[in-house]
DNA sequence: TGTATATAGTTGTATATACAAGTATTCTCG
DNA sequence: CGAGAATACTTGTATATACAACTATATACA
């Protein structure tokens, strides 16, 4: 393969300079960006092309624009209509119910073939393992079973899980690159039964979920819903119109 | 509320008339539209105004644009990566394996309440209803119950769908421009078990699917597959990099 | 015939310019 | 002090221009 000798444009270079800025954490949520003038004098380039930058990250949803005002860094907000990265705590709190949970196992462990294998770990490794029992208006709706990759979120066991979800805490100490979810229905374990109170025998829907920080693969987890009380919804439409 | 009165920008009239002749079927799939000068002469736009709507739709998926050749209308395909509208006959057959089927059930019926709902018809209607399981290589993977509106799709029952899934003939007569899924976990009914031949209890994945054409909503599915053999998956990232 | 080369047409990049329109601040005047 | 006007700065729209890069076709030549 021959090295590609393509010029990078000037547009995709200033693009490139904002994205790091905000992957660097300088600038946040929110933050103003220069202005498409100013850009142009730092890069000396015409505004038109400093406004292309701009304009493309708008687009592509890193940057938003307010006529009169300037240009921000936009929330980060995960794409895809279906299986966003949700809190459940957020989901139950916003229906109007009560949030609760209960914590059953939190523990230091070695990794089982396919924790290890999701978290890109070799088997055996230490790996953090917690359950927890997630409550809607006291009313059990999820089974969380999760591994950590103990190297990216050291402090993991030491949190009181009460009050602040893993899902969220994770997400503040390892802000989240990349999520992989798959979807199947199994019968649920005797013991989860018991924890969701629920009649055997039980279809569950099982999720399972890989999530990244830029450092690597931080969490693997397995939810377990209640098929009865549980469902997911997604609605598309096609390119046109 | 006040009628909008902000005149539309030059590019956004080029951009509807695109729209315009692809939706009444004029410009299809791989047609090629006018160029940028020749788009720029009839709307007496200036190459870059002209430029600038081509560019946008091509951001939206309606076009494509190669160098040195043209713009061309794209392909249709479906936003959102999850649950798109797929032929499982296609899923299988991509995976090379054989893919068969068998009718178990072809009739019209009177609409019961869920279905009369999901097709925004008064219950009682008259629909057709189908029943069908789809096997990969003689294995059943999923059991396709499926309630049409007669009204859009009069000949459904005429059909030979061994010979072309109903998904793709629906497809085909009314193309569609809407779909609404929604996934649950449940245990396969003795009928249902016996035809995807798994022993009981099993949990299977349920999917509903409603779609609609542009004359309005034409089919609802229950797609059940067995636990064991079936799951879903999907990978989202964040806005960044 | 076959192979370069030229050419015409397309999209891609970049600039300079002008004016419109929205926002916030400052200034002016009653 | 308050209200409106002027202002400075921002993004939005539109144009004219120049050249680069890519593709397919036509042409010239060996």
């Amino acid at each position: 393969m021959a090295v590609t000798n393509a010029v990078e444009p000037r547009y995709a270079v200033i693009k490139r300079y904002i994205r790091e800025q905000i992957e660097q954490g300088l600038w946040s949520e929110h933050h103003q960006v220069p202005s498409e003038n100013s850009l142009g004098e730092q890069f000396s380039v015409s505004r038109m092309t400093a406004r292309r930058a701009l304009q493309e990250l708008t687009t592509e949803g890193v940057l938003v624009r307010h006529q009169g005002l300037g240009s921000f860094v936009a929330e980060q907000k995960p794409v895809g209509s279906l299986l966003e990265v949700r809190n459940i705590a957020d989901d139950i709190s916003q229906r109007g119910h009560r949030y609760s949970n209960q914590v059953l196992l939190m523990e230091t462990c070695c990794a089982a073939a396919d924790a290890a294998l999701a978290l890109d770990l070799p088997p055996g490794s230490e790996l953090y393992h917690s359950i927890i029992v997630h409550y809607d208006n006291d009313l059990p709706v999820q089974w969380e079973e999760r591994f950590t990759n103990p190297r990216l979120v050291p402090d993991y066991l030491e949190q009181d899980f009460t009050a602040l979800t893993p899902n969220r805490y994770l997400t503040q100490v390892a802000p989240l690159t990349e999520a992989e979810h798959t979807v199947e229905a199994v019968l649920a374990t005797d013991e989860q039964a018991r924890a969701l109170q629920i009649a055997q025998p039980e279809a569950c829907l099982l999720i399972k979920r890989r999530t990244w920080s830029s450092r690597g693969a931080v969490s693997y987890a397995r939810l377990l819903h209640p098929g009865s009380r549980y469902r997911l919804g997604a609605q598309l439409s096609m390119n046109r119109n």
